[in-house]
DNA sequence: AAAAAAATCCCGGAAAACAGGGGTTTTCCC
DNA sequence: GGGAAAACCCCTGTTTTCCGGGATTTTTTT
């Protein structure tokens, strides 16, 4: 018997996938979490085979999670599930250790032969995850930028229409300071406006 | 027996739908349907009392849907189901013809008890959508804004990151129109930069 | 304790966006 | 069909952001 968890905040959804767990044999579901700290907890007391992860949950990002999990329970197998098709997301979660990652509106047989697949050593994607990674060669693929602490809190008063100046004086530092901020987020998104550093830190759900 | 409908893309979801009304004597789900079309042509041969409908469709977008629903069968009721809690989306369905509102993170329960509540001719919504309407005097809640298929068009390039000046050479217009779009688009948003905008329609998936 | 990363500050010129004005053509409603 | 509203288009001056370099001081990590 396969054990599997399932983490994911959505009740309906845990519904689903208990129901489509269920329906086969092999697999047997020991328990669901809502959130990172509850699974982080029950992970201490005994490890499944698979964790079925979404990607945005309430307390901490997904592809935090599963870089957590992974480093401490290396022998865990992880299948990203996420309504993003969204290549760095894609990407940010293989590289912190996810065997799998299947979309949403993926139907139900995906996630048990997903499951099936990562038990016998494969790294699982569905059919939309690999159609959204075709058109990028793997090693140009960009990961979700890694921002710093003031980086986020910059990028979340430009989120909400503030200017520079505005920024520089909440934060009591120099507009200079602001504009390097600004710079290095655009930097590390790989874009040359803010416009684009807020619609990017939006679809990673970084705002 | 109540007749409901699902309208929803993620199977999963779907299968959680399911289990959840099955579990109810005084339902009867009639059918399911993965985009808006689909569910358009089997109206027009039969209407359920009820329709659950989530906001984010593949093809339209939730709100235009319940508003062409809504006009050709007024009597069908719409719980909408969302992820969102923003309000601006709320408030459209609901001007939009909706009866209910339920966040997908609702416990399945909600669900049945928001059916029961629209068929007594009440308005149900879910306890964080009512958390999410609270702060704001529904005098001055905003609905999205309605935006015309150029500024639309406007927007998009705009959050490709193009400059004035890209796009207009790629609309054949001038800089100046793009300018006063631009504008438009700022003064529609209730805002004052182009960030915000693209920031918000990202929120409300227009791009 | 050394090295790396983050956070802070600085400049000047070029490029873009913004604000506030105007006008013409569609579209929609009565 | 006519009027109003919406959509679309254009212009000028001012403000803000962007780009290209820098540098120094704290933290954090190894």
């Amino acid at each position: 018997m396969i054990k599997v968890i399932v983490v994911e905040d959505h009740p309906i959804m845990v519904e689903g996938l208990k129901n489509i767990l269920r329906s086969d044999a092999g697999i047997e579901l020991n328990g669901d979490y809502g959130d990172g700290k509850s699974v982080l907890q029950a992970l201490e007391k005994g490890q499944p085979d698979v964790i079925l992860m979404d990607v945005n949950l309430p307390d901490i990002s997904g592809v935090t999670l599963c870089g957590e999990v992974k480093k401490k329970y290396e022998d865990v197998k992880i299948i990203a599930l996420s309504i993003h098709d969204e290549q760095p997301v894609i990407h940010s979660m293989l590289q912190n250790g996810a065997s799998g990652y299947v979309l949403k509106n993926a139907l139900g047989n995906e996630i048990i032969r997903a499951i099936y697949a990562i038990m016998d050593g494969e790294e699982y994607l569905c059919s939309s995850t690999k159609e959204a990674l075709k058109n990028a060669d793997m090693e140009l693929l960009k990961a979700i930028p890694r921002i710093t602490r003031r980086e986020k809190e910059i990028l979340q008063l430009i989120g909400k229409g503030l200017t520079t100046m505005q920024i520089a004086d909440q934060l009591f530092i120099s507009t200079h300071t602001v504009e390097s901020h600004r710079k290095n987020l655009m930097e590390k998104f790989g874009v040359n406006n803010t416009t684009s550093v807020v619609k990017l830190a939006s679809e990673y759900k970084l705002l």
